[in-house]
DNA sequence: GCTCTTTGCTTAAACGATTAAGCAATCTTT
DNA sequence: AAAGATTGCTTAATCGTTTAAGCAAAGAGC
């Protein structure tokens, strides 16, 4: 029953000697410090008979790092950022990095104060998934000279260490693959947002249409809010089925939005793709229980989380490193839900 | 550009006083201690200017208190153990709490590590999802007199706080529902474990089928390797179809082997329910995107995570806290992957 | 035998906060 | 006016570690 934790000094009295020998010879610098062999081997003796576990409060408060990485989130119950959050997690205990999550639920005022716990709470950097209107949250970052690399959405006109999916080219990829497919009218169903990963995955999808024979048409494109996603996905497809040229295909922008959709679908009967061709940003388990298999833009999560955490904690050795700008590709899994259609004329 | 953080020293020195006074005004004990006001409010016009924030670290090493709180799960990447780390971390923050996941695998040696690494950074206590075979660390917890609350699942052998579900009711009540609704030979898929909650789940359902007319037969049931899922899920998919008696329904224990289950039987082309019913544990958007809606056993996630983290809370403000095992109940949400049978005879 | 180096340890400051104890100066009381 | 109480602050210890600096004893060099 050890009610007290152990600590140096509990050691040192029972070896016998000074604080500051028993941490060199616990640090393996007996060499430098000039340590006898026999009074460190009785050190180590001692410190595993009493089962020490160094205090890393201290350990922090003293070197002023905590090998602790803030991991700011929309929303850890999101599959995505679950994901993104284990590889995180994973690649910084390699390093020997412990992280704290932290769910903003894509809310400014949230994203303030998971930075300013966090910052109190001394973490040495932080990977960020930016919400909208956090400008303000990064440029402040930067001017506290405290590290940071933005991961999957970045501001283009602040310039910051980021590592992000090309989604212009994603979205491009998903449109220019329908439209092989034969189909014609293509929607699109975006959240309402300027974050520049939104505005990049819609420019993509709507300059490849606009390369296509049919062109892009307005009424294709539904923008939903982050707070009333299946109310207003129902009502953009409405719109999108009921247009004067009603869409035979469909592209979600995200996951969400997609599982929003794809039940609103199944309700409505629609026959995939037959009726209405899929494709979804962002792998999911649930896209392989339906009926259709589900096509999809695979976004290189291993490599995203694994990087931006390496990023960091380079950044963390060396503070002259260069910016690092990573773009990744999408790959596009094409599957059942936007088979290539069987022209009838 | 603040190079240095500010600390109390700085304030100190720039309103010229010394650092306990601050501390005093800052901490609100200006009554307490007998402040003067006006030097109470230059001290907070100069704490503001300087935009101070207090280092937790130093904070916590002096309490001996971090208000922070280590979440151990399997893998945060399992929707399941994502939804309950969000409700935990948003109950920890109402109290002022943060928190630390770590992903354990399974495995009780990274267990072990992650609960030494979350000693070391001195957590106040644990929220632990045991893995098996860590008996072991729950005891040692027990000794070093570290606070701690299991939470889905628990040792009956050992006496600690948990809060969990009534596994067997739950399962019972699956049973149940099938063979209420018409079905004989009612299969299982678990995994092959002795942990508590696994094995009460299988006593549910052995115990709802043994009450049944058609009684319980060896065969239907299917362990499998939390290392192999696919694998062993389809081999005993294909065992239980193949039994004398092949199975008309199947309930899976947890949501990753419905999906890997589900998955199977799209690929032999089963029809649910008709050829073969369905209920899972565990909630899941994939399974209203199926394309017969899965019946399934609703988890109080919420008021799982919460008093969990209540629980904890609790003990850490008052160790003598009396012992807290709570169980609560799973809700069947029936839908068509289990409606009832049209007898043919 | 005297200085110089090396060896093997200790002392003490520092990290940033909290807080018990102490100490003048002023105010109250009788 | 003397004693006691109150006010408004400071001093210094403390939490557990690290690490530069110091110091005594032993060994080396001449």
């Amino acid at each position: 029953m050890n009610k007290k934790k152990t600590s140096l000094k509990d050691i040192a009295q029972k070896a016998g000697v000074s604080t500051a020998l028993v941490s060199y010879v616990l640090n393996g610098k007996e060499k430098e410090s000039r340590v006898g062999e026999e009074i460190a081997a009785r050190v180590r003796q001692i410190a595993s008979e009493l089962n020490y576990q160094p205090n890393y409060l201290a350990k922090s408060l003293r070197s002023g790092r905590t090998r602790t990485l803030g991991l700011i989130i929309a929303d850890i119950s999101n599959p995505f950022f679950a994901n993104i959050a284990r590889i995180v997690e994973d690649e910084a205990k390699k390093n020997d990095y412990t992280v704290i999550i932290g769910s903003s639920d894509e809310d400014a005022d949230k994203s303030w104060d998971l930075i300013n716990v966090l910052i109190n709470r001394q973490v040495d950097g932080f990977i960020i998934v930016s919400s909208e209107h956090t400008e303000e949250q990064i440029q402040y970052l930067k001017n506290r000279n405290i590290a940071f690399v933005l991961l999957d959405r970045y501001f283009p006109d602040i310039d910051t260490d980021y590592v992000a999916l090309d989604n212009y080219q994603a979205a491009y990829q998903a449109g220019l693959h329908l439209v092989e497919g034969g189909y014609r009218h293509v929607g699109f169903v975006a959240y309402r947002s300027q974050l520049f990963h939104m505005r990049e995955r819609i420019r993509g999808y709507v300059d490849a249409l606009r390369g296509s024979e049919a062109g892009f048409c307005p009424e294709w494109l539904t923008e939903v809010e982050f707070t009333n996603v299946d109310l207003e996905v129902r009502a953009g497809i409405d719109l999108m089925l009921a247009a004067e040229k009603p869409i035979d295909a469909l592209i979600f922008a995200t996951y969400r939005l997609a599982i929003s959709g794809l039940k609103y679908i199944n309700e409505l009967g629609l026959n995939v793709p037959d009726d209405l061709a899929i494709v979804s940003f962002g792998q999911a388990e649930a896209f392989d229980l339906y009926y259709c298999p589900v096509t999809y833009l695979q976004q290189p999560m291993e490599a995203l989380g694994k990087t931006s955490v390496d990023v960091l904690i380079n950044k963390l050795k060396d503070s002259q490193q260069e910016r690092k700008q990573i773009l990744m590709e999408a790959t596009l899994i094409a599957r059942n839900s936007s088979k290539i259609k069987v022209l009838v004329d």
